[in-house]
RNA sequence: GUGGUUGUAGCUCAGUUGGUUAGAGCAUUGGUUUGUGGUACCAAGGGUCGCCGGUUCGAGCCCGGUCUUCCACCCCA
């Protein structure tokens, strides 16, 4: 080994039981997801780029993985192109290719390329990798799993309440008690700034406003000044920072904020409807709340807004994500089409399991027979015995040599394998099998059908 | 992209103000034991001290750069 071998910064490799506990997870929501009615799709790995780019604003496009041209991508980029540092133009002429960044844009493109082929409102799910050329730090990873289902060619606001029940019944599927469901409406926000006279800057705003249980009421004051939003308008605010109380009351107080905006009563409206029909359907484990301070991110939001927080006890940045889009085909050319969806993050929820020591013990099916190799004649006798424990659903294996026992017996107990059955002469001769439980140490001489009773009955 | 942090055997870690041939535990392999694992004992293999450069008679240790780890910011699942 001339050098040690690595992996790249942010990314992982997973073990065997690594593999079986995502997939505990991968299973439980694509059960969730189908018992929803939701169908699965793909897209490919990478995407051309002006595909993605400009999807995710400014930090969005420096934060996507781009595929460098293939063969002499210099060969035909003008001579003063590389010498003026305008990374941007050069980026743009020597990679038309981007790894995805998230599932929902790769969606919106997939609906209007086969928009005459889709039944609408069309409910799709999609479990994939993403990548995101970020600074790994705690859950965060450059390339992770997202699962997302949307729903599109429908502005029910039915929509929005199925989300949350899914929600709540793949958390409580995967006994995680405790989340929060938060909710907001775009609408809210851009009514609040505009009442407060800053219907421009929405987005410096809402990124201000995010921060507020994290920088503080003070803090979110200073940037907004900085962004030059106006001190009156700011101080219009006040009751913003102190809302708490319940969904219902919380919902009154904004009323008196928003009065004058026919766009944040529009939004009230939609939150109370969405509210009313949970309280009335109920919730198995999660908690909706409203959060008027949740704005994250993803400038293509235009109703509902959704983020999941994992419980308390551990910390965790969100769990999940979604929201209400009425426009995301709009980019690539088709009109009045409303999306709507939630996304869960995979590797996030895996550290959260783990923490909380919610796996079952049963994710990893391990073998559960070995049957110890005295040389060609036993192997082939042994080889008899598991085809028939294979077909009775026994996960059954020969040692592939006939190695000193001692050997073979320790690989058993290595791999925790719970039996093992030793078939030598004296076996072939009475066609009996020994049992030995390698956990008691007990030892029996069996029928071949007894042998598959016996397992059977303690697996 | 900004600031800090980390790196010594497969793993977890020692390693003196800079001084012979860099150590331990666990793991691995072989043996004590050719039809019986876990325990014990004996032995062996395994390192360009992340990488590149500098200072020095001499660097795992000091200096610079770079990569990586983890954390915070930005942003986000």
């Amino acid at each position: 080994m001339a050098q040690k071998p690595s992996i790249p910064k942010g990314t992982r490799d997973f073990n065997p039981e690594q593999v079986a506990k995502r997939n505990y997870i991968f299973n439980t929501i694509r059960g969730v997801f189908e018992t929803f009615g939701f169908q699965p799709i793909e897209t490919p790995s990478f995407e051309n780029s002006e595909t993605l780019m400009g999807k995710y604003g400014d930090e969005g496009d420096r934060l996507i993985f781009k595929i460098l041209n293939s063969g002499d991508y210099l060969d035909k980029i003008p001579q003063e192109q590389l010498t003026t540092n305008n990374y941007q133009l050069l980026t743009k002429n020597i990679s038309e290719k981007a790894l995805r960044y998230d599932l929902t844009v790769p969606f919106a493109r997939y609906v209007v390329q086969h928009q005459n082929e889709i039944e609408f409102p069309f409910k799709r799910y999609q479990i994939q990798p993403v990548w995101r050329a970020d600074r790994p730090q705690k859950g965060r990873f450059r390339e992770f799993y997202q699962c997302d289902a949307d729903v599109v060619g429908s502005d029910s606001l039915w929509q929005e309440v199925e989300f949350i029940q899914l929600y709540d019944t793949v958390f409580s599927a995967l006994k995680l008690e405790g989340v929060t469901i938060k909710i907001n409406n775009r609408k809210i926000l851009s009514g609040i700034a505009e009442v407060i006279g800053a219907s421009d800057k929405l987005i410096d705003f809402t990124v201000a406003l995010d921060k507020l249980d994290k920088i503080g009421e003070a803090k979110v004051k200073e940037e907004m000044l900085g962004k030059g939003i106006l001190e009156a308008g700011i101080s219009k605010l006040q009751p913003l920072f102190t809302l708490s109380g319940s969904f219902e009351s919380q919902i009154e107080s904004l009323k008196s904020i928003l009065s004058t905006s026919e766009e944040g009563k529009k939004g009230m409206e939609e939150l109370a409807f969405i509210n009313s029909a949970i309280t009335e359907l109920g919730l198995t484990t999660a908690t909706l709340q409203l959060d008027v301070t949740l704005a994250r991110g993803l400038n293509y939001y235009t109703g509902a807004i959704f983020e999941v927080a994992a419980p308390k006890q551990v910390q965790m940045g969100s769990i999940g994500g979604g929201g209400r889009y009425d426009d995301l085909t709009g980019i690539f050319g088709l009109n009045n089409v409303s999306g709507v969806g939630i996304s869960f993050g995979l590797d996030r929820i895996y550290l959260v399991l783990e923490e909380l020591g919610l796996f079952p013990e049963t994710v990893t099916k391990n073998v559960e027979v070995l049957f110890i190799n005295f040389g060609d004649k036993e192997a082939l006798f042994s080889l008899k015995a598991i085809k028939q424990m294979r077909l009775a659903g026994i996960h059954a294996e020969l040692y592939p040599e006939a190695a000193k026992m001692k050997k073979q017996m320790n690989h058993a107990d290595k791999r925790a394998i719970p039996f093992v059955v030793i078939i030598g002469e004296e076996e072939m001769n009475s066609n009996s099998y020994s049992l030995k439980n390698m956990i008691s140490g007990e030892q029996f001489k069996l029928s071949l059908q007894d042998l598959i009773l016996e397992i059977k009955k303690k697996s």
